[in-house]
DNA sequence: TTTTAGCACTTAGCACATTGGAGTGCTAAG
DNA sequence: CTTAGCACTCCAATGTGCTAAGTGCTAAAA
């Protein structure tokens, strides 16, 4: 157990280090610590924080900068989120107050914004669809043998996709499809929807078409698409700043993973707590194990949850992202939510 | 007028230093050379060639590099496009060998393959749309009052946006409208369409519709997304490896120009020559004035004509260079007219 | 007139030493 | 338990010397 000066001394070394980036001194804390001590008494404490794994040094005559067990303690049991500023909470509603014809837009932006108002690297994903609701499959012919399929969910979302129909399927049979499809899909949950594809449904449509499995590809893509594009990156860019290491080749790797919408499935995951921090090597991805990364759900009452995350350095100031993130969670909810209301009720 | 001898002296130089990019001095030149003179012989061509403006040093006792008007020269005068390399026209027939469903994969994927290619970073612009004829319109209604609109043009491009309907107009004057714009629009080039959105159309829909500024807003805004999307950017990372200057804030602003349509249309231009070569302050963007630029047409016959591009260092090996895209613009073009001939004939 | 050898001079880049400052651990006394 | 004092360590900045690669210039040779 740590004593309360041990605990003031660990804060005070989170604090100042994750503010101007440099290791932290016996002398320098002596002078920003409302208790008076001498540095050696400080520099005593500090060994044996050391000693519990708390601290550590860059090389044998620095300061100490905070471990990752330091940081985990303090976010555990130190930390006050910063009450968000004025300044930024204008700028995340400004941002919002735009009348948004789709929810990609919304959450694109949402990726943006936060990347901006942190200068770190943020992620954001739309609420998942799995509960969602098929609410109505169009095919519209494009001519040329071409055709449209569009999917559209109950919680607004639309996907589409062109293709190509074997030219030996007739309009007819493709009527015939889309009734199919209408009567035995529409209204039941994604999930669902997926199961019934692959049982039932390719006999029921083998009837007009000879190869349906051609034809539920296509299903399948979109279906494929509206789970993969729902991850949004912002401030991409950012990254060569707080990047420590100058390595190309993992930066590279950074940038390939975001691209990656199953990593970063893997990654962001889905927070158990509303905030959840994860600090170096806690983060499963081996790529990420020199930063950290703050993940929160945002919840968007019936239409289900989604997520939203920072990416950054270690060494990031916890309290003012963690409370940063605690409030862009909870306007980005409040935006959905009048969306969805927007929709529902047109 | 240039000697026999300053020309070899010249394109030596310009060879050797985009191949190893360090300043080439006068003994390592003079063993390369096919003539024997001594060192000092060169020594006195190249302070000539210097007075010339054509090569320059680094500092006062270097070896010397081409300036700008060297290697204006050498491309101009000097080089001969290499034949490119078998491995990679085998690379590029391979990656155009899928069953592309949409234009824009063929057109995004190249950029991808064209900077591999090169290692630096490739555009891909799509052939314009300008002379196209809107080939079709379609209204789907999605459910709460949200419509998509689908327009597909003769060259097979899609585009497609939803947007919402005010409560207040009913289906049927939605039918309306879309008879409407198929009598009046589909068949005539997109040019046109614009000038008649621009004139008598409004008038004709304001008959069905109260406030038609809203409606047609959405038709301008799938024209516009037709008009921005054609550009395609691959190895935007690589940029990092070519630049020299690794000062942050100018990469920062050409990630950022990469992303602004309006611009990268400025700087790409239709080059008037088949394939056009810019170096260094040539280019009429100030940020890139560090930079090469070499960009083509490539024509898709009847379906208009498209441009591809690769952005490196002024240092890059030109020969090489012109002669991959060469070979790469003929190979796109050929891959369009494929799928084209595809769709026309399906 | 052109070419060449020779020489004095310049510069980048590297290895190396020097120094100052910030910091530590330890000890012995308060 | 706290503190002053001291020896010690290490980084970072700075300066020095040296080498390799290059140049321009001059005067002699071709």
């Amino acid at each position: 157990m740590l004593t309360d000066r041990e605990l003031l001394i660990l804060k005070a070394i989170v604090q100042i280090y994750t503010s101007d980036g440099q290791p932290v001194g016996s002398k320098a804390l002596v002078s920003q610590l409302p208790i008076h001590v001498s540095s050696a008494t400080i520099r005593n404490e500090m060994a044996t924080l050391e000693e519990m794994g708390l601290l550590k040094k860059t090389h044998s005559s620095s300061g100490r900068i905070p471990s990752i067990q330091g940081y985990r303690y303090y976010v555990d049991h130190l930390l006050k989120p910063d009450k968000v500023q004025s300044s930024d909470l204008r700028q995340i509603r400004s941002s919002f107050n735009h009348q948004f014809q789709e929810i990609d837009d919304i959450v694109a932006e949402s990726a943006d914004m936060l990347s901006k108002l942190t200068s770190y690297t943020a992620f954001t994903v739309k609420p998942e669809l799995k509960d969602a609701k098929l609410e109505g499959f169009r095919l519209v012919p494009l001519g040329n043998h071409r055709v449209m399929a569009i999917l559209v969910t109950d919680n607004g979302d639309v996907q589409n996709k062109t293709f190509k129909v074997p030219t030996n399927v007739d309009p007819e049979a493709l009527e015939s499809v889309i009734r199919v499809i209408n009567d035995e899909l529409v209204g039941l949950k994604l999930s669902e929807v997926f199961q019934r594809l692959a049982t039932d449904i390719p006999i029921q449509i083998g009837k007009y078409i000879e190869t349906p499995e051609g034809f539920l590809d296509i299903f399948e893509d979109v279906l494929k698409k509206s789970a993969t594009e729902r991850f949004f990156v912002g401030g991409r860019l950012n990254l060569l700043d707080f990047s420590k290491q100058h390595d190309l080749g993992s930066i590279r790797s950074l940038y390939s993973l975001m691209n990656r919408s199953t990593d970063l499935a893997n990654v962001l995951g889905s927070p158990d707590q509303n905030i959840q921090v994860q600090i170096g090597n806690e983060i499963t991805n081996n790529l990420l194990k020199n930063y950290s990364l703050i993940t929160a759900t945002y919840d968007v009452d019936q239409h289900g949850k989604g997520v939203i995350a920072i990416l950054g350095p270690t060494s990031m100031p916890y309290s003012k992202m963690i409370g940063l993130v605690g409030a862009f969670r909870t306007e980005l909810a409040r935006r959905l939510i009048d969306y969805y209301h927007d929709i529902d009720d047109s």
